[in-house]
DNA sequence: GCCAACGTTGGC
DNA sequence: GCCAACGTTGGC
């Protein structure tokens, strides 16, 4: 059975219509120790990921991917270059681990922060709680599929 | 192992 | 741009 997520972007750095160009991407960058556990323990190929545009206004969750590879090392760690490199990570011995997703459909209509923060029935989503940072998030299938329904969104159209 | 200082996230 | 919340670092 799959498993549902939310990940977290900034648009002006990534966003769901570049996945939708690029049909596929690696999530490179995580640099948190709990959002790495999820992709390298717990996600899993065809798992469901809601997409969502934070420092945005407003946030909100912009479409629909999938997981496309299990985790994997984190190579931007390894290079000097990179903005994300880590000089404790190493190729014997890799720190970060990231994902690979695919695009599958942009929500029909996006469902901002504030309506997920209206709707009773996500009140225990994590994205709603306060101070909630963490930018790999695992989520409920009742909460994926009531934002479907108020996204009026149908992923076998 | 504690915790103060610092850096980052991200909504507002 | 502000700042609350949180995670990490490093001295002790």
């Amino acid at each position: 059975m799959a498993g549902y997520w939310l990940m977290k972007s900034e648009p002006h750095v990534y966003s769901f219509d570049d996945l939708v160009n690029d049909k596929t991407t690696h999530w490179d960058g995580v640099r948190n120790y709990q959002a790495r556990n999820f992709m390298r323990d717990k996600m899993k190929i065809g798992d469901y990921v809601l997409f969502y545009h934070s420092n945005h206004k407003p946030p909100h969750i912009a479409g629909i991917a999938r997981v496309s590879k299990e985790g994997y090392p984190d190579f931007t760690a390894f290079d000097t270059d990179s903005k994300y490199f880590d000089a404790s990570s190493n190729p014997e011995n890799p720190r970060w681990i990231m994902v690979d997703l695919e695009a599958v459909k942009p929500l029909k209509t996006i469902i901002s922060l504030l309506e997920l923060k209206e709707n009773p029935k996500l009140e225990n989503m994590l994205v709603v709680q306060k101070g909630q940072r963490l930018s790999v998030q695992p989520v409920e299938k009742k909460h994926f599929e009531e934002i479907l329904r108020m996204s009026e969104t149908d992923l076998d159209a």
